[in-house]
DNA sequence: CTTGCGCGAGAACCATCGTTCTCCTAATGT
DNA sequence: ACATTAGGAGAACGATGGTTCTCGCGCAAG
């Protein structure tokens, strides 16, 4: 038997590999049980039902994009090169075999008129991503507006990369994103 | 009895209400019958499948929604203000009370991944949105990279008000078109 | 040793859904 | 008037899915 923190994280893997590779409705909890290797009730012991594993995987794929693009801009020379990166860093990301867009924008467009669990974990990650850019904007001692511009370009080219199935938004966006940085 | 005509009509407008409000999976064949009054008989015998009901109704808001935004903005007096109209009039779309994001992002994060007819769809739709750009831009004079990075502007605007319930996105795209159209 | 508890495997249960079928009614053509 | 046919209402069917239950086993405490 595998402890409860492995068996966890299992789930929440498999979790996520097929909520977000498939969609949330597309996937059942039988197939999370074969793909995670634990049992049907640990699964429901550990998560007491398909919602609450849902935000569970959710939240932790939160935590996780902010904190993997945050490494990658802020490791730059410059709080301009730090924007700038934010496209670059997308860039990498479209690129994955996996890549279908955001999460949270998925998961808002298939069940956020169902569930206000889901459409206020979508509300809190795009609120935390335009307060981040807005800090970056800010350490370049540009306007807050700078800040939703950007955010808005970086959005347009999620779902556009997303549903193109290609990389190029990434680059587009960088491209209006210089201009405007230059013009605030 | 109803025409087949007008019972096609009903069907499509119960589908496109039910469909976009509350995503496609979430709204079974029942409702839509109850919702348009037309049999279950004759619904089928107009579409034979649900796939065949959702790739309808898409295509059907496909040429609407595309309709409406040309209406609007060729309707300007300069090509420049026809650019900077199509965030005017997101605005208006966003406002309105059921707004609920675009149509072919949900359905491509609901579906994308299962059904390839709905993922081109989703493709199409936003392959066609973004030559529209390009033709506005063009005539205003400007390059084509601009008719792309307004898009994407407007792309970010529509999933954040649709995932915020504001409409100020479309302000904010527009002030980020300015100055991109400007410095163009 | 044995008793009982926790676990895994999977069956079972119940609701939902896409689709088809049954049965009844009404209108149409001769 | 009567046979035929189309249509409507809704039951029925088969599949799927979320959740719970049963059963048998191994292990740990007494």
């Amino acid at each position: 038997m595998i402890s409860p923190e492995t068996a966890e994280l299992r789930i929440l893997d498999a979790a996520e590999t097929l909520f977000y590779g498939r969609g949330i409705q597309a996937v059942g909890m039988d197939e999370i049980r074969s793909a995670s290797g634990v049992s049907l009730k640990r699964l429901y012991q550990l998560f007491p039902s398909k919602g609450e594993l849902i935000q569970a995987y959710l939240r932790r794929r939160d935590v996780r994009w902010r904190q993997k693009l945050a490494a990658y801009a802020d490791s730059q020379a410059t709080p301009e090169e730090s924007v700038l990166a934010v496209f670059d860093w997308l860039h990498e990301w479209f690129g994955e075999p996996d890549f279908r867009g955001c999460a949270f924008s998925n998961s808002f467009g298939e069940l956020g008129a169902t569930s206000s669990a889901v459409a206020e974990t979508a509300r809190a990650h795009k609120e935390a991503f335009f307060r981040y850019l807005a800090e970056l904007t800010a350490a370049a001692g540009k306007p807050a507006s700078l800040g939703d511009h950007l955010a808005l370009l970086a959005e347009g080219a999620i779902t556009t990369a997303a549903i193109t199935g290609s990389a190029e938004p990434a680059h587009q966006a960088k491209a209006a994103a210089r201009v405007l940085l230059a013009a605030a």
